[in-house]
DNA sequence: CCTTGATCCTCCAGTAACTGGAGATTGTAA
DNA sequence: TTACAATCTCCAGTTACTGGAGGATCAAGG
């Protein structure tokens, strides 16, 4: 199949297919004579994983590790869950930030009643420097 | 003062002080005869400001608009609070996503057990089309 | 007076992970 | 044949800084 398939079965853009190519996350699809790239249904299965890893969260240098122990199928797996693990924790780490943030977007919306912007709450509490 | 004092008063790199100014959330600064750039106490509460909105997570434009209104003291401040009711909303998106994740990482780190990469839960997650 | 170290200046490149577009081919269907 | 879709390569732009090179300036100490 060409790119454009791929990318349709995947919920790709093809530009970003490209992309992961020359970034090596996919490795160099052979070409048709007139150098369009022909792919296999195992790259379709490659590309999933990427995008789903993708999807949550992994940098792509976290999706290459990841790639590299599932190239590997007899390879320990404990580099993945490494991975998984330590990411597990940045992900959480965001969510309280953003609770946090929530929380005070909350207090400054609660202090505007409408009035000019001198009386604000927003604008007012943007401005103390306490948080 | 000079650039330094004012970046450590609010916690802000120097280089970000002036990258600040170059986009136009700062003033550009009076200079003095040697070129250096002199800042007021006023400018310290700007910056505070712009620090202080960042932080809670709003965009350098959207932090403009808020400015602009912080600018204008008889304004009314609908336009601050719609703004702030927006980015509430989409750190609330966040959160809900980012707790998705979490719950989906939860589960695959659970479904490996220490083996080799084929029989790893995470692993053969992550090659799982479906969600 | 001289040197040293801190601070400042401008300009520029790099980061992450794509995304979009220009300009040129190629493939295909009516 | 003609149109139109899909592909190719290359390159610039996005966000919000961050860091560094190379050079001027300033204050303090000897």
């Amino acid at each position: 199949m060409q790119i454009g398939k791929i990318a349709r079965a995947t919920g790709t853009k093809v530009n970003t297919v490209r992309y992961y190519e020359e970034i090596g996350l996919l490795k160099p699809a052979p070409r048709s004579q007139s150098g369009r790239r022909i792919y296999a249904d195992a790259d379709v299965e490659r590309l999933v994983f990427i995008r789903r890893a993708r999807g949550l969260g992994f940098s792509v240098s976290e999706v290459r590790s990841l790639l590299e122990v599932s190239d590997a199928p007899n390879r320990d797996c404990k580099d993945a869950a490494n991975l998984a693990r330590n990411h597990l924790r940045r992900v959480e780490e965001q969510i309280e930030q953003l609770q946090a943030m929530r929380q005070e977007l909350i207090g400054l919306a609660r202090a505007c009643d409408g009035g000019t912007a001198t009386d604000c709450g927003i604008i007012g509490g943007l401005a103390r420097k306490s948080a």
